[in-house]
DNA sequence: CGCCGTATTGAGCGCTCTCAAGCTAGGTGG
DNA sequence: CCACCTAGCTTGAGAGCGCTCAATACGGCG
């Protein structure tokens, strides 16, 4: 119904790959419709270019709801999330019939090493998409203010059963990060404090319930 | 009143930087309490590392509220996002007493040439912040709408006046990425619709009006 | 032609926003 | 040392957007 558009043309590996005894292996890789391609939790064994066709990423949770993290459409590569935690975080599946391109992850730094100006190009591919999406998501003001709090703990790498912290932003400034008003944070705050899930006093906050918090987090969310 | 932590321990090139006569410039500087680290729109020359304190990155719309786009705190590597265009996307402000490092970029690039293992660890550094924040974000269903379509005709490389294309998903894919329900994406789409901005069939769309759906993603947003 | 998944359209509800009024903490000056 | 002042925080009441539930329409496929 589509026309079928492949992107190899604007592949950072396109003259690698085209040359005879090409020095880069690239596996080809034919997808239907609604087939896997991997699965939250899989190492990280390959990176992904998307030749044809499209891409979403998704995680499912306790309730079977399923919540897309991101599409992939010809052309973008697929696993720079991975590489952190060595472990793919959310599962991928095509939404359409596909082509896939897949590099060994190792295999491509070791080439890369080779080829310095890929390094280049490859960090400018993925600077891109810290771009995309920035509109999306939709969780309720308690849940945005609880997995801020928890991204907080270990980003600030807070190690205790009962991390203390400072916030150096005020309600304002949390508000206009989140989406919200500063009035929400200042009541969700409270109601947090209520139910001694935490205490907040001005710009300093101890969690005192881990798990509370983590459970407000995930509603509706992760953990397939 | 509370301590200042600073982070070089974890830096990435802590063991380069230590060294006499070190390989690798990196000048520090300090900020005070809301200084100005870099501009919207000014040429990337630094990656930053964050040393101690804290930086946020923001958005000023055209009716002067502020978006804030991400926390930046000791041991994280700010400027990751302007690779790709060259250029800061935010606005950096520091929100406490600050220490920051400075790296020139083209140095940066040339020196990891020089050690692969560098690599490897910044682009594991990179991965890890894909995972921050994806909880944020409070747009409009409209807003969203726009801001996705608007994406999609970027992303999918569709040069044209009227730019015609093919959504691969499903009202309710688009509804799980956006964080709306299916019910939503039909009635924006059928608005849309109405006021001319765009054809939309099934899984085909064709955008009337680019300059109208360009207004309504900024609606409240960017353009400082 | 008939079936079933997908899309559209409508009515009522709930979360979060806005507006507005107190409150608190910290800084300033007499 | 204390009264005052101001910015930031808290708390309350009403409004609006988007959700849920439900009914109907559509279209691809057997």
């Amino acid at each position: 119904m589509f026309p079928t558009i492949s992107a190899c043309g604007q592949c950072v590996f396109f003259s690698f790959c085209q040359q005879e005894n090409p020095p880069l292996k690239l596996l080809k890789k034919s997808l239907k419709r609604n087939e896997l391609l991997y699965s939250h939790h899989d190492p990280l064994h390959f990176i992904y270019i998307v030749s044809s066709g499209a891409i979403k990423t998704f995680q499912v949770n306790i309730h079977g709801q399923e919540r897309i993290h991101q599409f992939y459409f010809a052309g973008e590569v697929m696993g720079f999330d991975a590489i952190h935690s060595k472990y793919y975080p959310f599962s991928a599946i095509s939404i359409a019939k596909s082509q896939i391109c897949q590099v060994p992850y190792p295999h491509l730094l070791e080439f890369i090493s080779k080829h310095p100006v890929l390094y280049a190009h490859l960090l400018s591919t993925i600077s891109q998409r810290f771009h995309f999406g920035l509109y999306v998501t939709n969780y309720s003001a308690e849940q945005r203010i609880a997995c801020f709090l928890l991204e907080l703990v270990k980003r600030l790498h807070v190690d205790a059963v009962e991390p203390e912290f400072a916030l150096h932003m005020s309600r304002q400034d949390i508000g206009h990060y989140l989406g919200l008003a500063a009035e929400t944070i200042s009541r969700v705050l409270t109601r947090f404090q209520q139910n001694h899930i935490l205490w907040a006093m001005h710009k300093k906050i101890k969690v005192l319930d881990m798990n509370s918090l983590q459970e407000i987090a995930n509603k509706g969310l992760t953990e397939a």
